[in-house]
RNA sequence: GGGCGUUUAGCUCAGUCGGCUAGAGCGCUUCCCUUACAAGGAAGAUGUCGGGGGUUCGAGUCCCUCAACGCCCA
């Protein structure tokens, strides 16, 4: 016995887990090297977490499965690398910063970009540090020397060479478009930053009078306010009033405007009977205001009207942004708020009698998904990826494989030989068609957003009227209309910049100029090579140009991930990356959430083709559940339902946490989290008071009561991250936990305890001499490495297939059910003399430890040494090289031979006839440690040696006799296999009326048996139709079953 | 409005090619602190597989339909 096998009795997760942290962080198993081309390579990018707030359990979640893909495939041998890294979140984590300013009485303009850049930069550092300190607590095993910052100066190249590049060749342009607008936040929201609600509100029916006064027409809206900007009335060409009306005019209330009435087929025509409400409350009139809705935008391009702009940026009436016909009527309503100004116009018109109706009306309306205010539709000028292009669009789809996305869609060119056509592939299935759904539907995309959080769009922007430009300018427009811009050579692109320019009036010229990142210039084959980036910036700066701004959508640098992580563009500015690209982009999968398909898998997509000749970021995309709390909500940062894993960790420790993670992990299902809270005083667990939000979500309550003590106080982990209580000595922080996690806390402390038994009766100075012969063995040693062969296998498939929770089962059925409950059981009576089954159970516990290291990688590694210690000799075919850490260690191979399905089968009859006389002892409270006698027939004892001792070891049993040649007085039959087979030496007496009350049972359930399979055996199209085994099969479990009514009926007479 | 899911034991969930005599963990009941483990062991009870219809020799599984819930997109 080793001094390493003084364990405690109970696996503590607080004491082992900061040692193996250690272990791992003095080593440099998690780090990955560039590797020759025939060295298979396993990689993964982290998705990058927001620096806005700590991570919760859908991060956990998510990390862990990437964990076990990755810490299976080191083991499997791949040169693995797992990039580690955070996103700066642009808007996400201005608003954050911004909100805790404003609490401290500061406001972000007046504190200017460089100090609140600087500040959020803090907290970017604070929240880096939490998150690195999570994922490190969860044991992810990521290569923590590369960690990545979406804005630090290896990724900001790639961002700034990235959109240089796409400037360059046309698919970055600037347009006056509408956008979403969040008015809160003051930046423009890509699509999908948007978020559609119900929203109980009004339909306004408004009467606008005809200019000839011939009576008027009643347009229905849902936003009287925008009424201001109106600049036509739109009616349906088949609504039959249209032939009347298209051609006329109508004066438009409060601002006089003269308005014309067009036909477009847009418009909903009026049908009260309709199922469709939009109909139900249509007026058949449609109120056009094109610079305040998307819709009537389109409608205005197609009748050419004027787009008249009564907003500000704050979405207050305004008349600085192109209202330029303000009435002396409406200037009253200039600098309402959108709200205000709405009442004042439904009020107005009321007023002047040309309120026709009002109605209530539920409809969707886009809210912010950050600032969660109305979006409003705002004409401005923004920088747009285009998306659309064959190019990124068509490259992004044409990347499925062919089994997933059989056919391209109309305008998508068919998929070629080219390097990354059909190869992406999703997991589950169904993900796919959202990934082409998607693109089937993609519109450019608006990547200029206005904060000051993120990458800084690298234009220099001037505007000079169209006569003073210079004459190439003069002449690159002059063939284009406004708003289309153009590429042109000049003294810039000379010295390496790209020059765009397009009109924005007829009489004004927009020059924009797009300087490339220091690198690339430096590496530039130009006319004008002297000029660095900062002299080029000197220049324009000095010509009068001004830098754009505003920066980029944060996808835009996540989209570059896979590549700005690994040095792109220039590794060799960064030695420690060069290679990096070759060996591990392609990465081998993504792991992430449903709604990232969208905003992230895209682009990444898109970019990586863009930029490496057509590879793909990733092989394979795994969408993983969505972590919900108890209520049925998405945990998320914003909500502040999420969970800490670090509770959870301190509750019950991270290897439970992680094996119920992957546990829960199915294809089809949400993972359903019922959360409780830790009280701090007296460590008991309850169940929170919760409260319902004004949103309507459940969330606990921002106090909480002790349930030990009601004079005592405690905060909930909600009420901190929604900013309404602070924890203080009095009122600390309770810690949530969940009941989910006792599985996989319990599992931990079983195979502590399996390893400590092992480590008691494994003698090291009792070494076999050669690699044991598993044939040799008894049937325990045979049967559990049989099983043990058969696991692997199963663990392998589950795996390949991101089946995370048939991995979970699996082993925890091998581990807890056959190594703990049986195999153990077994060989206690042999082990201690027996130097090679002691053997045999180090081997085994140490493939055990292997096994379940990806999931539980500290108590594993916590054990391994002591288990290594412990080896004393190998078994033939059974593969387990020896390693200081079991990070590192090999994954188990066992050579085919071992795997023997026929050794398995007959333990399964074994354990049958252990689990009837169980049963029987059980049913009579017979003690455990009390013997009784088997009789049973030739064929039952055949069985039974055939398993040497196992069915006496596990059942108890004394001695097998044989029931043919002497029947005992008192016993308690059983059926077993058709034969009866009689247990004696149970009690003294046998209670005649139980037994025969438990046999009759039996007979019942057979009898309904043999009714069900001789029911299907006598209808002739199961004989007919039904594959001849499955026929086959059905006869066997008839006969089984008559056989067995038989024996118990047979019984029942003999007990008299 | 369109799409994708889900509905199986009190709870949380598995169930692959249609062969099922429907499983697991927790919880519950009984017994046991048996020298690895009470965070444990042995045994036990609990099911209209959401409702209805269909295909099939056979449906938890396939099809249609209804209902409820969730997510994504518009």
């Amino acid at each position: 016995m080793s001094e390493l096998s003084e364990l405690p009795k109970a696996y503590v997760p607080a004491d082992a887990e900061p040692a193996v942290k250690q272990k791992w962080a003095a080593s440099d198993v998690f780090h990955a090297e560039p590797v020759a081309d025939h060295v298979p390579t396993y990689s993964i990018v982290i998705p990058p977490p927001n620096v806005t707030a700590a991570l919760h359990l859908g991060h956990a979640l998510n990390n862990t499965l990437q964990d076990v893909l990755i810490r299976y495939h080191r083991m499997r041998g791949f040169e693995t690398l797992w990039m580690p890294g955070t996103d700066h979140a642009g808007i996400a984590t201005q608003t954050v910063v911004e909100k805790r300013l404003l609490a401290e009485g500061v406001k972000r303009l007046d504190m200017g970009r460089h100090a609140f850049v600087a500040r959020t930069q803090e907290w970017k550092d604070e929240y880096e540090r939490v998150i690195l300190e999570q994922l490190a607590a969860m044991g992810a095993s990521t290569d923590n020397a590369r960690t990545r910052f979406t804005m630090d100066e290896m990724c900001a190249t790639a961002v700034q060479h990235a959109f240089y590049e796409l400037f360059g060749d046309g698919l970055i342009y600037r347009g006056k478009r509408l956008v979403n607008w969040d008015p809160v936040t003051r930046t423009a929201l890509s699509d999908d930053e948007v978020e559609m609600e119900e929203v109980e509100g009004h339909m306004w029916y408004l009467r606008y009078p005809l200019a000839d006064g011939s009576g008027h027409v009643t347009v229905a809206t849902t936003r009287p306010e925008t009424m201001l900007g109106d600049t036509a009335v739109a009616v349906n060409p088949r609504d039959p009033r249209a032939d009347d009306l298209v051609g006329k005019t109508v004066i438009l209330p409060i601002v006089g405007r003269e308005i014309p009435i067009i036909a477009d087929d847009y418009v909903v025509m009026a049908d009260p009977e309709s199922n469709d409400a939009k109909a139900r409350h249509a007026s058949g009139f449609l109120k056009v205001t094109p610079a305040h809705d998307t819709n009537d935008w389109e409608i205005g391009l197609r009748h050419d009207l004027p787009v008249i702009n009564v907003l500000g940026p704050d979405a207050a009436i305004s008349d600085q942004y192109g209202w330029d016909d303000i009435s002396d009527e409406a200037r009253p309503f200039v600098g309402l708020s959108r709200e205000d100004a709405r009442e004042a116009i439904v009020t107005w018109f009321t007023a002047h009698d040309l309120l026709a109706e009002v109605r209530e009306y539920t409809h969707s309306v886009g809210h912010s998904y950050r600032s969660h205010v109305p979006i409003e539709p705002w004409l401005s000028d923004q920088w747009y990826v285009a998306v659309t292009d064959d190019q990124l669009r068509g490259s992004a789809i044409r990347a499925q494989v062919v089994d997933q996305v059989p056919s391209m869609p109309d305008g998508v060119t068919d998929r070629s030989d080219r390097t990354g056509d059909g190869e992406l592939r999703f997991y589950p299935d169904r993900y796919a068609k959202t990934y082409l759904h998607w693109h089937e539907n993609i519109r450019d995309w608006c990547i200029s957003r206005q904060l000051w959080w993120g990458h800084q769009i690298p234009v220099w922007l001037k505007v000079v009227a169209l006569d003073t430009a210079p004459d190439h300018v003069r002449a690159a427009v002059a063939d284009h209309a406004v708003d289309e811009a153009v590429l042109v050579e000049s003294n810039w692109t000379k010295a390496g910049a790209r020059h765009l320019v397009r009109k924005i009036t007829e009489t004004e010229v927009e020059e924009a100029v797009c300087v490339p990142p220091a690198a690339t210039l430096r590496r530039l084959d130009r006319e004008d090579h002297l000029v660095s980036a900062n002299e080029l910036v000197a220049d324009l700066e000095r010509a009068g140009y001004e830098r754009d701004p505003d920066v980029l959508d944060t996808w835009f640098s996540s989209g570059l991930w896979p590549l700005s992580t690994m040095g792109w563009p220039w590794p060799e500015d960064y030695p420690e990356t060069i290679g990096l690209l070759d060996s591990f982009n392609p990465t081998s999968v993504l792991s992430t959430a449903r709604e990232i398909i969208t905003l992230w898998v895209s682009r990444m997509v898109m970019f990586n083709r863009y930029f490496l000749d057509g590879r793909l970021p990733f092989d394979d995309v795994f969408i993983h559940a969505m972590v919900q709390d108890g209520h049925g909500q998405k945990m998320s940062k914003s909500l502040g339902n999420g969970v800490d894993p670090r509770d959870i960790i301190h509750s019950h420790g991270a290897d439970a946490m992680r094996f119920a993670l992957v546990q829960m992990t199915t294809d089809t299902q949400d993972v359903r989290m019922p959360v409780d809270m830790i009280d701090p005083f007296s460590g008991q667990t309850f169940e929170p008071e919760y409260i319902t939000t004004a949103a309507g979500h459940r969330v606990a309550a921002p106090t909480q009561t002790s349930p030990s003590d009601p004079t005592k106080q405690m905060v909930s982990a909600y009420g901190v991250a929604a900013g309404l209580v602070e924890p203080t000595d009095e009122m600390p922080l309770a810690r949530n936990t969940s009941s989910k996690f006792d599985l996989g806390r319990n599992f931990a402390n079983k195979v502590w305890n399996a390893t400590r038994f092992a480590l008691k009766r494994i003698d090291p100075s009792l070494a076999p001499a050669a690699a044991i012969d598993i044939g040799s063995r008894p049937f325990a040693d045979r049967w559990i490495v049989a099983r043990l062969a058969q696991t692997i296998a199963r663990l392998d498939r589950a795996i390949e297939q991101y089946q995370f929770n048939a991995f979970a089962d699996t082993l925890y059925g091998f581990v807890w059910n056959d190594v703990c409950d049986r195999y153990l059981e077994m060989i206690k009576p042999t082990i201690d003399d027996d130097a090679e089954q002691q053997a045999i159970l180090g081997a085994v516990l140490d493939a055990v430890l292997r096994l379940m290291h990806p999931v539980m990688p500290f108590v594993t590694e916590a054990l391994w040494p002591n288990v290594s210690a412990a080896r004393t000799g190998d078994v033939a075919g059974l593969t387990l090289p020896s390693t200081d850490l079991l990070a590192g260690a090999a994954w188990p191979v066992a050579a085919d031979e071992l795997i023997d399905d026929e050794l398995v089968a007959r333990f399964g009859r074994a354990d049958d006839l252990i689990g009837r006389i169980r049963a029987i002892r059980g049913s009579q409270n017979v003690a455990p440690k009390k013997l009784i006698d088997l009789h049973a027939p030739a064929v039952v004892r055949d069985l039974i040696d055939s398993v040497d001792g196992v069915v006496e070891v596990l059942a108890g049993v004394a001695a097998v006799r044989d029931s043919e040649s002497e029947r005992p007085k008192v016993v308690s039959p059983i059926a077993f296999e058709g034969c009866e087979v009689l247990l004696s030496g149970l009690v003294d007496d046998v209670d005649l009326d139980a037994e025969r009350a438990r046999l009759q049972k039996v007979i019942d359930g057979k009898t309904k048996q043999i009714a069900g399979f001789t029911g299907r055996l006598s209808n002739e199209g199961f004989l007919a139709n039904a594959k001849p085994e499955v026929v086959a099969d059905t006869r066997a479990l008839l006969a089984a079953a008559e056989a067995d009514l038989a024996a118990a009926e047979q019984a029942l007479a003999n007990l008299g």
